[in-house]
DNA sequence: TAGTTTCTGCAACTCAGTTGCAGGAAGGTG
DNA sequence: CACCTTCCTGCAACTGAGTTGCAGAAACTA
């Protein structure tokens, strides 16, 4: 399934900086943030505003999941519509200093007991180090 | 122990804005950001940029430890020195309507397989939604 | 094709966090 | 106690993420 006939099944207007910027997610191997995604050669002339309101439409209609690491930059990643439910649960690994981050997506999310009376929406688990390259690279 | 008792055991400085701070953390109930520590009335005198600064120096020494939500945002908390090891080793519940946050020190965090290669430092897991307040407010 | 609705791009803005620098306080040494 | 070095503080200015308002343009509907 393709980026417009993904949004035309989420009810979404297929647009082509929405069309963009889902097929570029869905053409990464990790999550991306929306510096990266607006300074890519395929979207660098879509505007920075345009790439948020994007995102955060496609994030509504449950077309990608959305992770903020511990460097405080949200990061987005397709996912398929049919997997429903709790899309984006499990847990992430970011590297601290090339700021690439990772799905690990085999593991899942333990249970967690919140205060009485609070309602849980979501929950995040991400993991923080430095990756495979930049812990080679002498970090 | 003391907020100034802390600092010097820990080699620290004993300044008047680090013991201001660390004293407001050690009498909070819930991890605070640096906005809400640089607007209390006990620290309206000290800098934001010190602030920062003196949080820093915190969780480098170890006294303080640091969570950041999904809403990007980094809050702190200080913890017994004699814990050590792995201090904030704990989920957290963030309310996404007021901005607070809650520690919930007995439960642990599970362990989390790696991409191979990569080394870990820390790991955070946040549960998101509406405190019992929030919630009953009709959120 | 005409018309309504929604989206895009621009400009300006808010807020978190950082950096450079000059002056000042903390704590050690004689 | 005075001196001196080291480190810290506060100010100003800056970066970078994310938001808001608005006029014009593109997508869907009839």
């Amino acid at each position: 399934m393709d980026s417009a006939a993904r949004l035309a099944a989420a009810g979404l207007r297929a647009t082509r900086p929405r069309e963009r910027v889902l097929a570029l997610l869905l053409g990464a191997d990790h999550p991306l943030t929306p510096a990266e995604l607006s300074t890519h050669p395929d979207a660098r002339d879509i505007d920075r505003v345009t790439v948020y309101r994007s995102l955060a439409a496609l994030h509504g209609a449950g077309l990608v999941h959305v992770v903020c690491g511990v460097d405080g930059v949200s990061r987005y990643r397709a996912h398929e519509p049919a997997e429903g439910g709790c899309p984006g649960g499990h847990p992430h690994f970011l590297c601290t200093r090339c700021g690439g981050m990772w799905c690990l997506p085999e593991q899942g999310l333990p249970r967690v007991e919140v205060p009485v009376g609070a309602s849980v929406e979501g929950k995040q688990l991400v993991v923080h180090g430095a990756c495979a390259r930049c812990a080679e690279a002498g970090g």
